[in-house]
Order: C-alpha cells, then sequence, then structure tokens
DNA sequence: GAACACTGTTCCGCAGAGCGGAAAGATGGA
DNA sequence: TCCATCTTTCCGCTCTGCGGAACAGTGTTC
C-alpha cells in the first residue's frame, strides 16, 4: 500500500518508526542500533534522532553515544487515558483484586488488532508479571485479548474477527489456535492462555463494559508458578466478581 | 535555530506538532481544525493525518469527520513507566493518600522544563482535580514542579533552576513568582500554589526519591473548595508522611 | 431545488527537503 | 599507537513533500 501511495508521508513515518523501535527494545540505543533495526542509513537516522532530540521526545544517556525516550510521548495518551469513565471506575477494584490473588492485575482496551493495558497494578506474589501502561500485545495470542473480543457486541466482534484473522493469516500463522481460545472463551466465560505470545508467560482475562467502553480485565501469570487448574479456578472467579463490581459486561455464551 | 537547522526534518517535526495539537486539544479534530491550530496548509495535513492514520496512531472517529488519538501513542511511553522501580514502590502509597484526603492525588516526574504525571489516583471528593496519566505541567507553576526541583540533588537542581529561569524569560513572564514559590518550598519542605496554572485550580507537593530516581508527590486541588490552611496542615502532613512511608528523601531546608 | 459556505481530497508543478554515500572526526579497546 | 566502530556532516542529486487550485461532498438556508 504505502509503496505507491502518493500521500504517505515517509519521513514522518521513519521518524515514528525509529520511536516504536526504542519503545520496543526497551534500552537505551545508538544511532547505529536503530540503523541496524530499521533498516534506514546511519545518517539518515542521525538527522532524525537529532529532530526527535530536539523536540523532546528522545534525549542522550549520560554516556552521550545512546538516547532514551523522555517521559514526553505520554502526553501523546493522555487524553486516551483521560476520556475513559470505565478505566476511572475500574482502579479501585484492580487493586483489591490484585490484594485478593497477590498477581498483576491490568485493564486493557482495544487499539487496533492489538490490545493496550491502560492501567496495571504490580503483584506482590515471589513471582509476579512485570507489566506497565502502554504495554501492548497482540488480541490473537493474549487472554486479554480474546477476552475483550469475546465481550464485543455484533457487528464489531465479527468485524473484528476477521481482522484478527488476516492478522494471523499475513504473519503465515496456523488459525487454530485463535479459534479455539476464542470458543473456549466464549463457552467459559473467561479467556485462558499459556505461553503464547511468551514462553513461561500465561493470562486469564474476562471482558468489562460501561456504556459504549468495552476493556478486559487480565491476570498474567508465571506459568511455572500458577497451575492452569488455579488460572481456571481462583483467578478465573475473582476476575468474575471483579468484572461483575465493575459494571455487568460478561461475555454471551454461546 | 530549527530556521537553519539542516538536520533537523521538518515533516517528522509536523506530523508530531499534529499529534500535539490533538493531546492538547483533548477532543476530536478535523483536518481544518488542525490546520488552523498547527498553520499548516490543509492538503498538507490531510496527508500527514492520512499517514498517522495508517500507522495507527490517530483514527476517524464515527462521524467520519473528525479524527482521535488512538491507545497506541500508550505503547512509546511504556518503556518510560516500565522502567520506573520509585512508580512501582509509590503506587500502594498514592491509593492509601487518596483515601485518606479524598483528593486526586498524582506521582509526577521530570521532562524537560515539564513535570509528566506517571500515575493519577482520582479522588472520591465531591469536587476533585481530573487529572490522568501523561498530563503535563510546567514546573515553573506547578506545585510538583518546584517540589521536584527542590528536591534535585545539585549541581541538577541549579541546572534545572536557569533552564526554568530561561523558560520564563522566553515567554516574557515576571520571575518572581517562581523565586517565591521556591524559595517557600526550599523553606517549608513542600510546595504549594494557588491559581497559577489555571484559575480556580492549586496544588501541594512534596518530592520523593529513591536512587536516582527522583519525583513529586502532588494533590491537586479545588481552590474553591480547598483553603489555603488545609493546603499547609493537613494536605502537606499526609504528603509528608507518605513520602516518608516511600522513600527518605525531602528538600533541605534552606 | 438552488445557492452558498465549509470541509476534505487529490492533482500537479516545482523547488528544495530529505536522502544516502562518502569523508572526516570521535571514541574506546587492545 | 593502531584499529574497529560509531557518529556527524557534507554534498550531489532526485524525488519527496509542499501548497495552491480544482474538484467533490455535505449541510444549511432561502
Amino acid at each position: 500500500m504505502t509503496a505507491h501511495d502518493r500521500q504517505f508521508v515517509d519521513a514522518l513515518a521513519r521518524g515514528l518508526a525509529i520511536l516504536e523501535c526504542m519503545s520496543r527494545e526497551q534500552r537505551p540505543l545508538g544511532n547505529r542500533d536503530i540503523a541496524r533495526h530499521t533498516g534506514l542509513a546511519p545518517s539518515t537516522v542521525s538527522r532524525l534522532t537529532h529532530t526527535l532530540t530536539v523536540l523532546g521526545y528522545i534525549r542522550l544517556t549520560r554516556s552521550e553515544r545512546t538516547y532514551e525516550l523522555t517521559p514526553k510521548s505520554l502526553n501523546l495518551g493522555y487524553p486516551v487515558l483521560a476520556g475513559m469513565t470505565l478505566l476511572q471506575r475500574a482502579r479501585p477494584h484492580l487493586k483489591a483484586l490484585s490484594e485478593r490473588t497477590g498477581e498483576t492485575v491490568a485493564l486493557a482496551i482495544r487499539d487496533g488488532v492489538y490490545i493496550t493495558f491502560v492501567d496495571v497494578v504490580q503483584g506482590q506474589n515471589m513471582v509476579a508479571v512485570r507489566l506497565a501502561t502502554g504495554g501492548r500485545l497482540r488480541i490473537a495470542t493474549s487472554a486479554a485479548g480474546i477476552a475483550l473480543l469475546a465481550g464485543l457486541p455484533d457487528p464489531e466482534r465479527r468485524n473484528l474477527v476477521s481482522r484478527v484473522r488476516a492478522d494471523i493469516t499475513r504473519r503465515d500463522e496456523p488459525p487454530e489456535q485463535f479459534r479455539t481460545l476464542l470458543d473456549a472463551c466464549l463457552n467459559d466465560g473467561y479467556a485462558l492462555v499459556r505461553n503464547t505470545w511468551r514462553e513461561g508467560i500465561g493470562g486469564v482475562a474476562v471482558s468489562v463494559c460501561q456504556g459504549d467502553e468495552h476493556a478486559a480485565l487480565t491476570i498474567p501469570v508465571a506459568t511455572g508458578s500458577v497451575s492452569e487448574q488455579e488460572m481456571r479456578s481462583t483467578l478465573a472467579a475473582a476476575l468474575r466478581d471483579t468484572a461483575e463490581a465493575i459494571g455487568p459486561a460478561l461475555p454471551t455464551t454461546a
């Protein structure tokens, strides 16, 4: 598409690709690193990182050889968070749920074929999964994604299912996993995944709805510490209770 | 500077200026609105918003006449939040403080001559100030900014003071307010502002420190509901207690 | 229905913006 | 000191991105 899209501004896309690269890598990067990851020429990277530095999105670290993201980008997401009534409503419940389970608890919203975490309460267990606001997972492989999708009303659900399927196809992945996960969620009333998006990590999730705001409430777990049985019993029940306390929506039973 | 900076990429800056404009306005905007706010030609705006849409940073609203920010930009801020040990440590205390006071409570970090909120617990009082993660205020005029600045070790404090002063000068503002606020903070051990960054809003704040991480803990208040006396007594004391529970640093007494 | 105002998109000519290769400079390690 | 690697700037060049204009679409008023 972008190959012949005369209206697409390459220079803007390149600069944003650099920000995304730094976000993804999650450590300070030098221009050469960035050039390798993005495929851009080093002189191009130098000009773009210079621009991003002047604008305040990145800064040089102490080494003066690497750049790191500044908090400025958080400001771009501010209206998303500020505008979410459901988020304000859910926050107190997240903490209660985390205390109840000892696990990390998060609220996630839809973002294309991804979910993005909009609030995270870190668990106190010895092994609790580390997450933060802004973290992002694919709908197709995450418990939060599946639960959120299952909780959508038609035709949004149908539309999103087909978009997620197209994403799976484009990545040349087998479609059975997604189908299985979605069917199970529609059947069980919660979504559960183990080792799908990262080895050693899984999650349970239910959907939450208020007005036209849809989200998923999720507990990511270390699969080496938390059994599937416990996910299905203790954690799913706690999630259900919490979702009911926040808002009434649960996935429709198939 | 940018006028003759051969290495500065205008197209990137323009695209980011559009994102910032949408973040600042906090409502869906049409291309014409964006053109008026940014001073760019409508056809330029159309190409840039098209690019941002393809990349996933904005999307058309239902009206199909306006764009809104998507959660994707939250992802850019993820490493900032994920990397903050102080934030993880402070979060439980924020809720306790909000419950204790009934007010909105926030943790803020430095971002150039601004502070950015990295966590916000909304107050339950009838009149509690509305904030969210990613919100941003100037150091020079906000309680959080002053407190954070006052809590910095030299030479960082001295450097930042001069940068803030330069910002004030560039804006043609009187420098006395900043000086008064900073002196008071160094003297009192907390920062207090009323109606500086917005009519009807004020704040109390103290600094928090852990290792080389510096932040400010703040309670923004509606000045029509909360007296200066109460800010100085009840709220400042609660802030101090909470900061002590989080970490040991308080501003050095002058 | 016609006229008008407003918005958004695309075209298109054009100049200069942005590109990337190369050269020069800087840094760190052996 | 030498070498490898990284970073920045220069510079020739092309094609990208620009903005004015034309066109299309939408909504309102008479």
